[in-house]
DNA sequence: AATGAATGAGTCTTCATTCAT
DNA sequence: GATGAATGAAGACTCATTCAT
């Protein structure tokens, strides 16, 4: 039965996925998965050979498709000098079609697992986006980061992505409470222009 | 040998509060806190009876100190309705003073464990310390919060703090970083004033 | 194959009860249960939750049984005054449908685990029978307790019980030997009648 | 300071005969009978080498008088065919001078630690007490035991002793419960003569 | 495809014991 | 004579993983 047997695939990503991103890859627990997914800890291995591979099979769509868009056009997008006036109305912009702006891509408990990573050989990926993205900010926002700072600002987005996508359900109230945020750190941001 | 004692048991205590801070509390491992402390595991229940009271002896004094700063001035500080102009002269004033403001305290290896707790009896205090910060929070920046918004900004500032604890050795340059932040998010908020 | 299963389960089952009437509930070793099933701790794990839940699949049934019988008939039974011949005949039939007879129930290996129970949420059912028991044998024997008279008794009762199943594999010359010293015990009490 | 040294001394021996005696040789903690006794693991290990040589301590003494007193008049002893009235004026006897009577030396703390014995290198001259004891039940009882008859009645004086004492503080209180039950008994057994 | 039995190393904690001071 | 620091093994229990069915 085809059908059934997807079902089940597809209940185990989803419960592993939501376990991920509550607790954390590592503290995460094979047995409760299996209970939450309504199976057995042996079928889970049935389908994914270990822990780890179920975690790649997890993100890495998620992970391909984020380093994809990083790759591209790099080089054209330095906004730099922007003024105060332009950043705003880019920044309306976004938040008009937040899920195909870069930022959107975000938004995913996928992306925020993956950033939260500690162990796994996954770790290399997550910590190559995380320069790139990295890298990304700096030039969005015209910094020359001397130290830490978009890093942290980085960091601040996560949580806050994280905070959000797990305390509400629904993905829509999810999105209107990261832009009360974002609005801020945005704001914030641009202030400090010239 | 007296030194030699307590050599050993500020050892466990700082690798214990490195550990917690790193992994949280839950998820650090007594037997790597003794490897770590280059000591057994055995001799460190010999210092401190469970994981739980080596966790108090850290926690204690200061949770002790921020209840009762928290305590104080709670009415006279609605500085609500400041100008920019005023905001942005106490947020100068909060950068040259800063050990000593109420944000200073924040700036600490042990409060960030502390908010970071998930079980231990702990947790009813760090409710409460929570609760009376997201207050603070509202009251400072005049925010009528309609939803968990300033628990997201206090979400931020402890992430931002704990990032840069871990990632700075030295004190006072973690703190240069953390300003960095601060400023684009104080900045941020005020530039939503009105 | 579903027979092994059992064969395992059962195994557990029969060497913790043994464990526990030997060294009692609270210095039984699951790691020496484990080795004398011929299985690992983290089998036994998997098939009770927990030591306590192990007692508890031991003695849950038998528990039940007694308080069932306990609270029949508790009225009707007052053979006070009972001359010395009643009470020979009285204890010839006892001795006679021993099985079904209420001392008969008691001729348990779980009855003894459980009246030797030290710790364990079962410790209130365990006191509430054992109050209920010292009652039915003041009533029964016409004691007026002036002190912790037909406590010592029924505690020794246990005692032999106890002493008997640990040395005899064979139930019935457990039971043989059990009776000897009950007969003292009885003879003793009667004696005393008036 | 002779005397103080003494003083700890003893009471070390006090503390963990009383342990010994409520939970058991193998059950009782070192760490506890140190606290009890108002001083160190370490320095109960100045005074006693090991767990095993604080018990030799607290024993040998007691067992070397069993021992002696099991050897002698084995023979004369033989009271058979003694006819109810005798046994009853034995018994008299036996409760008028408890102290001094072969019955007598059993009341005593440091007999029932002995005889609840279970592991440690003093097990084998517990069994030859035991045996010698269980041998002079018989013959003073004139008992010809099929089976483990006094075995039994010895565990049960045995456990009784062992309550009265832990229930009261005081000794003549203990003393005078068990005469009850030990009436009991003794009319039981002579109950049984021919 | 699915079950659940089995394993061994990990969790926190207590144990008896040793040793330097 | 006394302290308490230190150790390693054992306490109950959970973990990810394997395998026979």
């Amino acid at each position: 039965m085809q059908i059934k047997k997807d079902e089940v695939r597809l209940k185990i990503l989803e419960v592993a996925a939501d376990e991920f991103l509550k607790r954390g890859y590592e503290n995460a627990s094979m047995r409760i998965i299996a209970q939450k997914a309504h199976t057995t800890q042996g079928n889970i291995y049935h389908y994914f050979q270990s822990k780890e591979i179920l975690l790649e099979e997890i993100l890495l769509p998620t992970i391909e498709n984020i380093e994809c868009m990083m790759s591209k056009h790099i080089e054209g997008e330095k906004a730099n000098l922007m003024t105060k006036e332009q950043a705003l109305k880019e920044m309306k912009e976004i938040e008009h079609d937040f899920d195909r702006s870069k930022l959107g891509c975000f938004f995913d408990k996928k992306v925020i697992i993956l950033l939260k990573l500690e162990s796994s050989h996954l770790l290399a990926r997550k910590e190559k986006i995380l320069y790139s993205l990295t890298e990304h900010l700096q030039e969005y926002f015209n910094i020359n980061d001397d130290s830490h700072y978009s890093e942290i600002v980085l960091n601040m987005l996560i949580e806050c992505v994280k905070h959000v996508l797990i305390e509400h359900e629904n993905l829509n109230d999810a999105k209107a409470e990261f832009f009360k945020f974002f609005n801020v750190l945005f704001n914030g941001i641009i202030s400090q222009i010239r």
